[in-house]
DNA sequence: AGAGTTATTTTACGACGTGTACTAAGCAGG
DNA sequence: CCTGCTTAGTACACGTCGTAAAATAACTCT
C-alpha cells in the first residue's frame, strides 16, 4: 500500500535539512568550492547558499579554505569540509585479518591496525574483541577523542540483515545468525554501520574509485568467493532484507559443478579463486597452498591446462557479467577483489568480450567495464564511507547525541 | 559526480507539490477516505490535509463521496479521486494484436478496441495507424473529449530507450531503432508514455494485482519470449538506458541451447513458450500450429516426453527465478504472461521448489512467489498506469498545457 | 583616486506546514 | 427542546524557508 505512495517530505524544515545535505555533499565530493560555484552546482539561489553555508560554518562542519584571486572583482572565498569536524572508523573483517582504519572527513587515513585471523578460525567473540581493541588503538594512536567519532563501519562477509542487531549469515565462516550489532553494542557507544564487505567496497569504488560519477553500477568483488555491490540512484541497493547482490550464487550452468553453498552451477563455483584453483588441481594435481600466491602462479603459468582453466573462468565470468548487464542495464561495472584484479589485469579485453557475448548488444554498449582502482583497503575504506554517508545525510544530528 | 549528491529539493513550493502528490496517491490507492484518515495515513497535520484537499477539490481532481456515520460526533466526509477528472489510454502492442483501452481515473474501462496483427507482419506504420485510430475510436465511443485525456501509454516488445523519441529495438519484430515516439507524435498531441510491455504489465500487477503492497518486486512475463519488470522503491527500475529487466537473455546454461537472440544458454531458450514447444517437437515431431493452443495441449499431455520437457522448463525457470532472488532480494516475485500463468497454475509448487533449489535460503524465505492476478489485459492496463503515474506525480501540470 | 567587476550578504516578500483555538455536526439523555 | 459530550474539519497567528532585488564588500585596472 504505502509502496507507491512514496515521498514523505513534510515540513518546511526538511527543506533546510535537504539543502544542507545537498550543499555538504557538493563540498565533500566537489572539493573546495566558493559559494558562487555552489549556487551553480546545486541550483540553489545565492542567498540560500550563503544562508546555509553560514550555518555549516557556525557548526564547524565546513571551513574557509583560502581565496581565489579574480581578474577584477571580489575574490571568491573557498569553502571545504572541515576534515577535523569528525572521524570515521572503518573495519574490514576479511578472510585472513581484521583491519581497522581511522579516517578524518577528508578521507585521510590517520591510523590503522591489523589483526591476523587464523584461517578457518573465525570465532565471533574474537573478531568482536579485535574490532573493539582496534578502534581503541587507532583512536589513541591518532589522539582523536571518542566524542568526535561519527561512527564505526564494519564490512563483513555474508548476508547482513539491516537493523540494530545486524544479524549476519556467513556459512563460510560458520556464522549462522550472528548478531554482530548487538555484540559490538555491548562494547561501544559509537553509532554502528554493519554491512556486507562487497557492499562497502562497492561504495568506496563508487565514491573514490572506478565507479565515480556513475549513478547505476555494479561493483564485483572476486576473491576466494564472489560478491557484488549493486548501485542504483547513486546509492547501495540492498533489496527487501539486505541481501541483494548475491551474485556469486546465480546459476550460470544449470546442473553444473557443485558450489560450496550446496547448489550446482553457481558462478562462484567457476569464477571464485578457490573454485578456479580446485578446477586446475583436477587437471594438474598438486598440493594445496595459500590461495593468493597459488592464484598468481596460475596466472603466470603458461601451460595449456592453466590456459584452459583460465579461459573457462573468463567465459563464466563473462556469463555472469552479461546477466548483470541484461538484467540491470548498469552504466558501469567495476571488477574488483584481489582475484578479480589479477584476472582483470591480464584478461580485461577477454572478459569484456565474454560479457559482450553473453548480453544484448544495446545494454552492453552502454556499459563500461572497468577494473577497480582501489587496493586491498577498499573494504575498510568503504566501511568508513557508510559512516560518512550517514553524516552527510544529517550532519546536524550526527554528533549531537554523543 | 552528481550521483552521490542526490536529493535536489529546492523551493518551498516543491513541498506543496510533494504533499499534494502524497495525498492524491493516498486517495488513489487507499480508496475513499476522510480527511481525518488521511492525516493518519500521510503523517501530515490536519491543517495541511484540509488545506491541500481544498486545493484538490477546487481543481476538481478529487470529489466528496458521501459521509460515514459516527457514534456520537461529526460524521466524516469521504473524499475520493474524481474518476472523470481525466482519462488515460493504454495500448498493448502484442504479438498478435494491437489493443487500445480507455480508462478513467477510477481505472474503469470505458471502451476498448482490438486490431489483429498478422503474425510475423509487424509493419511499424501499420501499428502506428492502429494505435492512433484506436485512440480516436475509444474516445468517440465513450464520448470523452480529447482535452481531458491525460496521455497515451503504449506497451511494446523489446528494448525502449527513454526520451521523446522512444526508440525501440525489437529484433523479433524486425524493429531496429524504431522511433515510435516520433512517429506517434506526428499524429497526436497527447502526452506519450512508451515502455516495454513487461514493464507496463509489471506496474499493473504492482498496483492492482499480485504485486500490491510490495516495494521491491520482480514481475515475470513468460509468453512466447520471456520478459521482466523490476520494481525498486515501489517504482519501475529502468537502469541506465531503459533496458533493465532483460531477464530472458540471462545465461542459465553456459554453452547451452541457441537462443533466438543468437547467444547460447539463455533462459528464454528454455522457458519461453516458443522454445519449450521447439524442445518438445524435437522429442515428438509434429506440425507447428498456433502457439497458445499448442502450449496448452502440451500441459494437458501426460506423456513422459511432455513431462520431461515441462520438468526441464520448470527447472530452468527456477534457476532464473533463483538468480533474481539472490541478486535482487525482492519482497515478491509475480509470475505472469500467458505461458507463465498456464505453467504456474499447474506447477507453482514445483516452480517454487526449483527457485528454492537455485537460491540462498535466507533471501528465498523472504520472497513470495505468486501468480499474476491480472488477465491478458495487464499490458494495456499497465500502459495506462504509466499515464496515471505521471498524473499523480504532478496533477497540477497534467491537464494544463492541453 | 575612481570606475569597473565580481562575490557575498541583507532586506523585503510571499509561500508553506504546524499548533491552537474555534466551528460544525452529530449523539445520548433528560 | 435543551444540555452536555464527542468527533471532524477549519481559521488564524506564528515561525521557517527560499528567492529576487538591492546593497555591500573586496578586489583590479587605469
Amino acid at each position: 500500500m504505502l509502496a507507491m505512495m512514496q515521498a514523505r517530505r513534510r515540513t518546511v524544515r526538511d527543506l533546510r535539512r535537504g539543502n544542507r545535505e545537498t550543499l555538504l555533499r557538493a563540498l565533500f565530493f566537489g572539493g573546495p568550492a566558493s559559494r558562487h560555484e555552489l549556487t551553480a552546482q546545486t541550483g540553489l539561489s545565492a542567498a540560500t547558499v550563503s544562508n546555509v553555508t553560514a550555518d555549516l560554518l557556525a557548526d564547524g562542519v565546513i571551513a574557509e579554505a583560502g581565496q581565489v584571486e579574480s581578474d577584477g572583482g571580489r575574490p571568491r572565498v573557498l569553502l571545504r569540509v572541515n576534515p577535523d569536524y569528525g572521524y570515521a572508523i572503518g573495519v574490514d573483517v576479511g578472510e585472513t585479518h581484521v583491519r581497522v582504519e581511522l579516517l578524518d572527513l577528508g578521507m585521510n587515513e590517520l591510523a590503522r591496525t591489523d589483526y591476523a585471523l587464523r584461517p578457518a578460525r573465525h570465532d565471533v567473540e574474537l573478531v568482536v574483541r579485535h574490532i573493539l581493541a582496534g578502534a581503541d588503538l587507532v583512536l589513541s594512536e591518532a589522539g582523536v577523542p571518542r566524542e568526535r567519532v561519527l561512527g564505526l563501519g564494519v564490512g563483513v562477509p555474508g548476508l547482513v540483515e539491516p537493523g540494530p542487531e545486524a544479524v549476519i549469515h556467513a556459512p563460510t565462516y560458520g556464522w549462522q545468525g550472528v548478531a554482530l550489532g548487538t555484540l559490538l553494542r555491548a562494547g561501544t557507544e559509537l553509532p554502528l554501520f554493519v554491512d556486507n564487505g562487497a557492499k562497502t567496497m562497492g561504495q568506496a569504488e563508487l565514491w573514490f574509485g572506478a565507479g565515480r560519477g556513475a549513478s547505476t553500477a555494479a561493483v564485483a568483488l572476486v576473491g576466494s568467493g564472489v560478491g557484488l555491490c549493486l548501485v542504483t540512484d547513486g546509492g547501495i541497493y540492498r533489496g527487501a532484507s539486505g541481501s541483494a547482490g548475491e551474485w556469486g550464487h546465480m546459476t550460470v550452468a544449470a546442473g553444473g559443478r557443485t558450489c560450496r553453498c550446496g547448489n550446482r552451477g553457481c558462478l562462484e563455483a567457476y569464477a571464485g579463486a578457490e573454485a578456479v584453483l580446485d578446477r586446475y588441481r583436477e587437471l594438474v594435481p598438486g598440493e594445496e597452498g595459500e590461495e593468493e600466491p597459488a592464484f598468481a602462479a596460475l596466472l603466470a603459468d603458461r601451460s595449456p591446462e592453466a590456459g584452459r582453466v583460465l579461459a573457462e573462468t573468463v567465459h563464466y565470468l563473462g556469463a555472469g557479467l552479461g546477466t548483470l548487464i541484461n538484467l540491470l542495464n548498469p552504466e558501469r561495472i567495476v571488477l574488483g577483489g584481489w582475484a578479480g584484479l589479477l584476472l582483470g589485469r591480464r584478461f580485461l579485453p577477454e572478459i569484456r568480450e565474454a560479457a559482450r557475448a553473453h548480453s544484448l548488444a544495446l545494454p552492453y554498449e552502454r556499459t563500461g567495464i572497468e577494473l577497480g582502482l582501489l587496493g586491498p583497503d577498499a573494504v575498510a575504506r568503504g566501511a568508513a564511507t557508510l559512516v560518512v554517508d550517514g553524516f552527510l545525510l544529517d550532519s546536524q544530528r550526527a554528533l549531537q547525541g554523543v
